[in-house]
DNA sequence: CCTGACTGAATGATCGTTCAGTCAGTCAGG
DNA sequence: CCTGACTGACTGAACGATCATTCAGTCAGG
């Protein structure tokens, strides 16, 4: 984890590298389970067993229950954070870094489904001010994606179009393969999937010049 | 309610007319407390109290609480299937009624977003069996949509899109304002919302002729 | 020995669910 | 009409289970 943004979360521990460790210990344990029977039907007991510590160890290094959702919610934020510059390393042209954007973002999801929908059933669960934190994260993730829109159209492929719209679009596109997994996987692939959406959101920001150059990097293309 | 599907939840009541009226009064309490509350921390005592009835009275119409939420999440999806027709109604061209279903649709959205967020915090508390009650009620809501997209490619306004694609988009374009609204809502009001978001699926599905039909039924426009 | 990490049984609070009992209404028999 | 038996909707206090949290005590290493 290298958060940007270091939740105030006291522990009776004082040793920093074994508030990392054992933290990271816990969280492991609570996605998984949080994630598969949701954050009520799941005991401190049950992390602390799953975790391999006793249940009183987990209050020296949260307050509350409601700490560990906190963490384990930022931890899943976390991973596209990680997942998606590493996939843009090396692309240099602004649509490949789009399209590969896109496609890291999906397959984060994709890899981690039941706890991106952890993050949309349980986030409000979470007190007004941890909440706060869970929303600035996911802005802070945005802006990988945004940055890839502004690209295009300083390069003059896309429209200038409304880059915090077609964002939201974009995040939301990726989150409704956990959100709507149940339905799209019977129908589409992921890589179908990720190819209609990408090629949606084109149509409605190429430019003339966007298109050729579309034409040009996807020549199988229509 | 005129639900399409009835679920098969027992009550101990034999009057049919009294079960219908009963459910709704209890129905109606616990939207409203699990929509603000959620799920877990609303216990059903205080469905009871709001309802003004007693704890015992609702255990003759329910088996247990987890019914009372199937019963909210399909009474909240069934709001869906009563406005968007009344919405169309009237409604002949296709173009408009495409617009105008979308307009529905967010609008239902925004005036029960607390409890459009209900649906996807709880929908995984209940068993597996309740659930695909609810994934059959949305399916079915979700033809609404369908319906006014096929319209536009038999008119040749659209081309021959994906229409199951296109469809779960523009749900989730409504959906969207409700789980992102935090955000939203501090950019867009919700007409200008759904005007950018009619123009975003135009642009990946009108025809040559459907961009002239749109030019002339919105002037307005570039 | 201390210190501080760690344990896990005990505590206390919170609820879902039940059930013994109330009460209004119905109806048969006188 | 009255009456008394009966029905079934309704009540809410009590029960029992479940857990979050605590804390008295253990143990390892310095």
């Amino acid at each position: 984890m290298a958060n940007t943004i270091i939740p105030e979360i006291k522990s009776q521990v004082t040793d920093e590298v074994l508030v990392q460790r054992r933290r990271q210990q816990i969280v492991d344990a609570a996605v998984e389970l949080f994630s598969s029977q949701g954050y009520y039907r799941t005991t401190v007991q049950e992390v602390a067993r799953k975790a391999g510590v006793s249940t009183g160890l987990i209050y020296q290094y949260v307050q509350d229950k409601e700490d560990i959702l906190l963490l384990s919610i930022l931890d899943i934020i976390d991973s596209y954070q990680q997942e998606i510059p590493a996939a843009l390393a090396g692309v240099e042209d602004p649509l490949l870094r789009m399209r590969a954007a896109l496609a890291a973002y999906c397959r984060v999801v994709d890899q981690r489904r039941l706890a991106t929908l952890l993050t949309y059933r349980s986030a409000r669960s979470l007190s007004s001010d941890r909440r706060q934190l869970i929303k600035a994260a996911e802005l802070d993730s945005n802006r990988l994606i945004a940055d890839c829109i502004r690209a295009c159209i300083d390069a003059g492929l896309f429209e200038p179009v409304d880059v915090d719209f077609i964002t939201y679009q974009l995040v939301m596109f990726a989150h409704t393969w956990a959100l709507k997994h149940w339905r799209l996987a019977e129908q589409y692939s992921l890589n179908d999937y990720v190819e209609k959406g990408f090629r949606l959101y084109l149509h409605a920001c190429l430019t003339e010049a966007g298109w050729r150059h579309f034409r040009l990097m996807f020549p199988s293309a229509a």
